[in-house]
RNA sequence: GGUCGCAUAGCUCAGUUGGUUAGAGCGCGCGCCUCACAUGCGCGAGGUCGUAGGUUCAACUCCUACUGCGACCACCA
């Protein structure tokens, strides 16, 4: 069969990608014979395009899932997405406006919605089209949307429930106002900036009698709405004041000095302004001395008739202007540079306006005290551990909930409020009539709840939920999360503590926190900065395999990951990373060209090919080398260590595999007697089978493709069983054997290199050495031949060392060739003098451990041991190269 | 302000329970189109393992402090 010369990923990720579509590869179906293992994905919001941080996780779900598939699990890989409330609305909100210069209340909040739906459906979900050029090998048919009608259903159950426990309640707080999208947002989905600004100190004078007070803000426009100045009870210097009143500049409102320990002494003069309206200290300072909270900022982030002459400015431009009028008024003492965060909203970045508002809120004390305890008993294990104790952190200093949000697309609040005797009704189903007073008046709460309640019932309501499906009892708990670091909260916390409070099981096993892919500068990667990567341009330039790969390979224990790619405005130049995983793709495609190209007639099977006795050592190490990797391959996955799991299988298909064993097999193909030929052929085809098999997870497309050259019909091999190590395989024995032929080898080659003889002229060695070594080394001898390009080996094992020849020592063998005319006599001596400092460096290191009596007396008798033989060795080795 | 992570070759990173001649890929230098592969083959140069102390016979590895980068948490004007 002909296979052309490279790699060429396109059509063959096409081809295959269908193929296991239409052969339903991905299925998964309740088995209860067989062991189930499952997974749900993190759903991306339903407007979300593929980034790096995707393909990441992605390349892991997959690599894990396809493991899992060919260890004979029965895998459910569960896809979905994310209604994503503020992103998805504000998308069509911007598209009616660009489209028909309209709002949403302009069109009414039935049809947004449903306008909403229609767009979702139209261009939803196109993230995980992407995904599937990815490879990844999830049950489409079992895709989910966190608003379809069952998840609604288990939403509104989860409330209802919630809301009986006693947790979920109506009440006055202070809250996040997000003056730009319209809604209040929770704390976690605060994002505090760190910015430079001024602390502004304002002159308040007494009402009554002479004196002043000044007190500090960073928000000199919220001023307007001061109802008091505090100062600490304890604090002597004011004593006198207390109860007495000074006058709010700009709106000449008398407002009290009040006793409060929110104030710090220490502060500035110690009296700090309240404005209960605007800051939640001061919201908290007011409601215990009951003043009057004054709104001056308006829900839209203008200023109110509160702010008098202000009203109606932007709350940015109203700073400017109150602080011109303090200015004018004589009431503005100094500004001082001062470093301050800002809380902003992570959708969209605008400033958070803190307001006090009606919403829904949830006690999670409760939740989160049943929760700490199966975290700390490790239910669920996180990796990297550390995850964990930042969750009980967390949970230990958990705080109320805000649940409802002003928007329109979203799981509608289930509560109704009767228009007669205003009973309140919280119920799944809308009731028809009041359950008090039969009246029919009935509206429905007009908020939606956060988006993260709906996800924080994924991995259940995904399978079921509340309903007592076959795929709950079969695949409940599930097995593993894979998820970023930035929602280990907003999201995984969540899930554990409704999981166990529905469900009465923690939702999965092992919690996967991996790393934030960033520039390879160690930057933020982000579209607007231009430094985002697109990871289908990346699968265009080099392959799905090369990138699965590439990501793998960087994918370590670390936080971060800085991804090794070149990128000018959001363009790949070249990553060099994915360039060697391309390589490496095509390396391994090569190889498989190569063995194919050698066999025979019938494809060979080749199951259960033990090494053997008779086998010669390349055969033996190869197999000790293999079973080796089978184990370290395994364990890493096992241990979520994929940087491993890739550097062991490059290393060994590439460095083992292709440079030695198959250059070594080629000698016994062309020039050795059929059965010979017959038994390296079977070898080189279950070798390959083994490695397209390790492979397979991290590189789905080009394993599938060779593996059907091999074997033609006999079905994917993503469902082949993953190899297991044997016991036969294991020689020990060999290895330095082998690491022995490999070093005369590599000591012929580099003789020959430095001394500029070219590749074209064979040369004579003369190898000197105990007998043993060099009947060992005569049975290798066609193979030093081909792989040093030796004309002829003549084995001394007494008497005179060759003169005039360059030199080198393997051990106690010592390596010699003849150059005649091509030595260079020069070259030569600085070359040994090279290698004769190198030695002599390490012999003195040996020396001076081996003279302290310390080190003779306190370390492990094989520490010593091994240092007198280095000792001995690099004496041995100069004595020669001194010859 | 609190907690945590990271600092190893020009670049991106490995380095297991303290004892190795500190590794890989890329890049760089030299030589090769050797019949699987130039997306390749062979050889080589390049590191006082962030700084300063400490523990130990022995520290890249453990401890302390510091510096730099980063993350998370936190209502202080």
């Amino acid at each position: 069969m002909e296979l052309p010369k490279a790699y060429a990923p396109k059509s063959v990720e096409e081809k295959w990608y269908s193929w296991w579509e239409e052969h339903g590869y991905f299925y998964a179906e309740v088995e209860k014979d067989r062991r189930p293992y499952c997974i749900t994905i993190p759903p991306p919001n339903v407007t979300g395009e593929l980034h790096m941080g995707h393909a990441l996780q992605h390349s892991v779900h997959d690599a894990i899932i396809r493991f899992k598939r060919m260890q004979g699990y029965n895998t459910l890989c569960l896809p979905g997405t994310d209604h994503a409330g503020i992103a998805t609305q504000m998308k069509v909100e911007q598209q009616l406006w660009q489209e028909e210069k309209k709002t949403r209340w302009d069109v009414g909040r039935d049809e947004m919605v449903r306008r909403i739906w229609a767009w979702t459906e139209k261009y939803g979900g196109a993230i995980l089209k992407q995904l599937r050029a990815l490879g990844c090998s999830y049950d489409w048919r079992r895709t989910r949307f966190t608003l379809d009608e069952g998840y609604h259903k288990a939403v509104l159950e989860a409330f209802v429930r919630f809301y009986q426990r006693g947790w979920i309640y109506r009440g006055e707080r202070m809250v996040n106002w997000c003056p730009r999208c319209l809604t209040v947002i929770s704390d976690l989905e605060v994002e505090e900036v760190t910015t430079q600004g001024f602390l502004w100190y304002i002159r308040y004078p007494m009402h009554e009698g002479n004196g002043e007070v000044v007190v500090a803000t960073t928000r000199p426009e919220t001023m307007l709405g001061d109802t008091a100045v505090a100062v600490h009870p304890e604090d002597r210097r004011w004593h006198a004041r207390l109860g007495k009143q000074v006058v709010l500049p700009l709106m000449d409102r008398p407002i009290p000095i009040v006793a409060d320990e929110y104030a710090d002494p220490k502060m500035g003069s110690g009296a700090v302004k309240i404005t209960p309206a605007h800051d939640p200290n001061d919201f908290e300072v007011g409601k215990r001395h009951n003043l009057p909270l004054v709104r001056v900022i308006g829900d839209d982030g203008r200023m109110t008739e509160d702010a008098g002459r202000f009203a109606g400015l932007d709350r940015f431009e109203a700073r400017k202007a109150v602080l011109q009028a303090l200015e004018q008024g004589g009431y503005l003492v100094k500004r001082d540079a001062y470093e301050y965060n800002i809380p902003t909203h992570d959708k969209c970045g605008t400033i958070i306006e803190p307001l006090p508002k009606e919403q829904w809120f949830m006690n999670m004390k409760l939740l989160a005290q049943a929760t700490i305890p199966a975290l700390e008993r490790e239910e669920t294990k996180y990796f990297p551990d550390r995850f964990r104790n930042y969750s009980i952190e967390w949970l230990q200093n958990i705080r109320d909930w805000t649940l409802s949000r002003q928007l329109w697309w979203g799981h509608r609040v289930p509560v109704w409020t009767c228009g007669d005797c205003h009973e309140v009704i919280v119920q799944a189903e809308p009731p028809a009539h009041c359950s008090k007073c039969n009246s029919g008046r009935l509206e429905q709460d007009p908020d939606v709840l956060d988006t993260w309640f709906s996800s924080a019932l994924w991995p259940f309501a995904t399978l079921g939920w509340p309903a007592r499906t076959p795929e709950m009892e079969y695949f409940y708990p599930t097995n593993l999360l894979i998820t970023s670091r930035e929602i280990l909260y907003l999201w995984v916390a969540r899930m554990i503590m409704t999981s166990l409070e529905f469900v009465g099981k923690i939702p999965f096993h092992h919690v996967l926190i991996h790393p934030t892919i960033l520039t390879r500068d160690g930057k933020r990667m982000s579209k607007s900065l231009g430094t985002g990567i697109d990871p289908l341009e990346l699968i265009g330039m080099y392959g799905a395999d090369a990138t699965r790969f590439a990501l793998l390979y960087q994918c370590s224990s670390t936080q971060d990951v800085r991804f090794d790619a070149d990128v000018e405005e959001n363009r790949v130049l070249r990553s060099m990373t994915t360039e060697m995983c391309r390589n490496f793709a095509n390396k391994v495609w090569n190889a498989a060209r190569f063995v194919l190209m050698n066999l025979d007639e019938e494809p060979v099977t080749s199951e259960g090919l033990p090494a053997g006795e008779e086998a010669e050592f390349a055969d033996r190490w190869i197999f000790h080398r293999l079973n080796e990797t089978i184990h370290k391959a395994t364990e890493a996955l096992e241990n979520y260590r994929f940087d491993d799991y890739s550097k062991q299988l490059y290393e060994f298909v590439w460095g083992e595999f292709c440079d030695w064993y198959v250059e070594m097999a080629k000698l016994r193909l062309y020039g050795s007697n059929a059965a010979e030929q017959k038994k390296v052929r079977q070898r080189l085809v279950f070798l390959l089978d083994q490695i397209l098999r390790l492979l397979h997870p991290a590189m789905p497309f080009v394993t599938e493709e060779i593996w059907q050259a091999l074997y033609p019909g006999r079905g994917s091999i993503m469902v082949q069983a993953y190899p297991a190590t044997k016991s036969d395989w294991v020689q020990p024995d060999v290895i330095g054997n082998m690491v022995f032929f490999m070093e005369i080898v590599r000591s012929v080659r580099n003789l020959r290199a430095e001394l500029n003889c070219p590749p074209s002229k064979e040369v004579k060695v003369i190898l000197f050495g105990c007998q043993d070594n060099l009947n060992f080394l005569r049975e290798q001898e066609r193979y030093l031949r081909a792989l040093a390009r030796v004309g002829s080996v003549e084995y001394l094992n007494d008497g005179e060392r060759p003169r005039g020849a360059a030199t080198a020592v393997v051990g106690e063998t010592e390596v010699y060739l003849p150059l005649g005319d091509l030595i260079n006599l020069e070259e030569e001596k600085t070359r040994l003098n090279r290698e004769l400092a190198r030695a002599g460096e390490e012999l003195e290191r040996a020396r001076r451990k081996l003279g302290n009596s310390d080190f003779i007396a306190k370390a492990k008798e094989e520490v010593v041991r091994r240092e007198k033989e280095k000792a001995e060795e690099f004496e041995d080795k100069i004595r020669t190269l001194n010859l």
